[in-house]
DNA sequence: TCAATCAGATGATGCGCATTATTAGCAACC
DNA sequence: GGTTGCTAATAATGCGCATCATCTGATTGA
């Protein structure tokens, strides 16, 4: 076992060429006039194979190349695996990904927390460029960051969808409006009519979507659109009976158990009197808890989507050939935002609607 | 928004000073008889204030320095976070203790897999460079390996307890020994005298460690030791009924779950006719499994204790001082082999024994 | 008064690699 | 025979930082 590391200098005196000529070849060369032979580059392969030699990441990116490593970030206030229940899925389909692509995964949980969420300024600049691009994780971004990313052309993925920023983003998120749409088609197929929306208004992504989604799949069965701000959970649920639904649909955040609860403390049964369909999985699974019928939003898959994808954008970056002196094919719109299906959860809440006022 | 990145070169501009008057202000300076006066020191640190300046990690450790990155490696096949009921704990604590230190945690995602483990060869060395020291994870380690980090002095600690090699290996284990005592201790103290250990010989620390602990806890009780050997759970079963044992200890990778099943398949309840103890959690845990009494391994803490040694080490292996010239105390023997208590937990297989024919 | 000491810093160097500019050798052409 | 053109490679440079060796000017000692 070597003491000292080996570097590409060892390599070319073994090979008996130049350190540059080991860089080249191992880069697949040619950047301008610079031609070596196919012999040559055997006998740098060779000697790098005797060797074993392998590159210094450290190195590679100091002098402007690739590490092979890719970074992830995340705007919560702390790192996800803490709300593991939620980011845990990302982080496994990230690793997965990371495992295929041969690439080291980092985790900035360096980066420090202002006003309850994480930033990049300052110390985060410096830290993101050891990684060759990066993820980005959570709901609350900042905007300034953003920009800078994009002005300074550092690769980046976020994980969830963004539309506010008219395409400029690249993101893979999940198709939470198609979801609902079919979680209503859903419903309205099972006899239910008096569907209501219980929820709490807000503006990330995945509620306007959700929104977008019952409103949409509502207006196509003809029925009227009902929503139930959810303020106290034993309130929503008497504004649930008043209004007679026969089934609401909610988002896991917005306590769908205490909700059941509640209903069920009022005599009604879940999903006899009333089907309830989460819009998404549960977020903190309960012990015994209910078997939700709705869809789930596939979060590994997610991950290691939005790593495939870096990793594209990241080669893209880098005007550097393959063996056969070709470009990979560059990222094509369709792929700088992905948007994947929800596949639906059967579960055991759903039911056909009691026949009511609204009956034929 | 500064385009290019901000240097040392550039904050000793602002300061007029050179360089490596900034560097030394930054490392608390004095590697060999260089001084620098209050007052420069404060102009260095206004100019860094307002810039904004922030070391390039690849930089720092390409010179030889250290770059806030700690790794982490697996011996395991896939990485950690994919079989997540058991590692993603650790992984968990890992991160909060990173989050706490300011350090970024690199995945060693890419090593390559031989013979259904990850090794560490070839690929592995240069890549581990990175990062400034290396927490270890799983069981199947190599001697070969570790023989290397040793000898090039690389800052490493094993999650989990490594007894194997006379004090050499830096660790954060659990006690199993004690953890498995106490689980005696408690069914003597319920009454119970034929007390089985059900599981697979094995030569993992955590076997060695439990059986030790069963074999300890029943000598000290003056109770005769039986090993049942898992082979068929079904015959186990059996078995258990046959030796007429009131109840049993069982590590949780030798599916208790199924055990008890069959024992009520017997027409037995557990824990009214044979009380279950798991010697550590229930690796997957079912949905709507049993309540599981023994103890637990505190595998977040073990992984966050496990960081706070390993940038011990980091900082001790690198003769630096703090802003006031003394060298951080170094690491103690006692902080080198660490092993936490495994709390009990309560849970429903247990209760008192059944008079039986040793019955009073 | 001249050497010795010391505080306070700077210049130069190298870490390992990517990349640009340059060179050496040789055949072809006018 | 000199120039052009081409192949095959090398020398040199810089990335940002840590560190070693060195330098300057002031103060002290004899």
């Amino acid at each position: 076992m070597p003491r000292r590391r080996i570097t590409q200098t060892d390599v070319a005196a073994m090979a008996g060429v130049s350190q540059a000529t080991v860089s080249f070849v191992l880069n697949g060369s040619t950047p301008a006039g610079v031609r070596i032979s196919e012999e040559t580059r055997q006998r740098v392969l060779d000697a790098i194979r005797i060797t074993g030699y392998t590159a210094n990441p450290a190195a590679q990116r100091l002098a402007g190349g690739l590490a092979q490593i890719l970074g992830v970030f995340t705007y919560e206030a702390t790192f996800p695996r803490a709300s593991r229940d939620f980011y845990g899925p990302f982080l496994t389909g990230i690793e997965h990904a990371a495992e295929r692509l041969g690439v080291d995964i980092l985790l900035f949980t360096s980066a420090p927390v202002a006003d309850g969420r994480r930033r990049l300024t300052r110390e985060g600049w410096q830290r993101l460029g050891v990684a060759d691009g990066c993820l980005l994780l959570g709901q609350h971004e900042h905007r300034g960051e953003l920009q800078h990313l994009l002005d300074t052309n550092y690769p980046f993925v976020f994980i969830g969808k963004r539309g506010s920023d008219g395409g400029r983003l690249p993101y893979v998120g999940a198709d939470y409006v198609g979801g609902t749409v079919r979680q209503i088609d859903r419903l309205v197929a099972h006899g239910h009519r008096r569907i209501g929306y219980v929820g709490l208004r807000g503006t990330d992504q995945p509620t306007l979507d959700r929104v977008e989604g019952y409103r949409t799949a509502m207006k196509t069965h003809g029925l009227t659109t009902r929503f139930v701000e959810l303020e106290d959970v034993a309130a929503t649920a008497d504004e649930i009976l008043d209004q007679r639904f026969t089934a609401v649909v909610v988002a896991p955040e917005n306590h769908p158990e205490e909700l059941a609860d509640e209903l069920e403390r009022r005599g009604r049964s879940v999903p006899g009197d009333v089907s309830v369909l989460l819009l998404g999985q549960p977020h903190h699974p309960r012990r015994g808890g209910r078997d939700w019928s709705g869809f789930s939003v596939p979060r590994e898959e997610m991950g290691a989507r939005a790593l495939y994808l870096l990793s594209r954008l990241v080669a893209d970056d880098e005007p550097r050939r393959d063996r056969d002196g070709r470009r990979p094919a560059a990222v094509t719109d369709a792929e700088l935002h992905q948007v994947l299906v929800c596949p639906d959860v059967a579960g055991a809440t759903v039911a056909a609607a009691a026949p009511g006022p609204d009956a034929p």
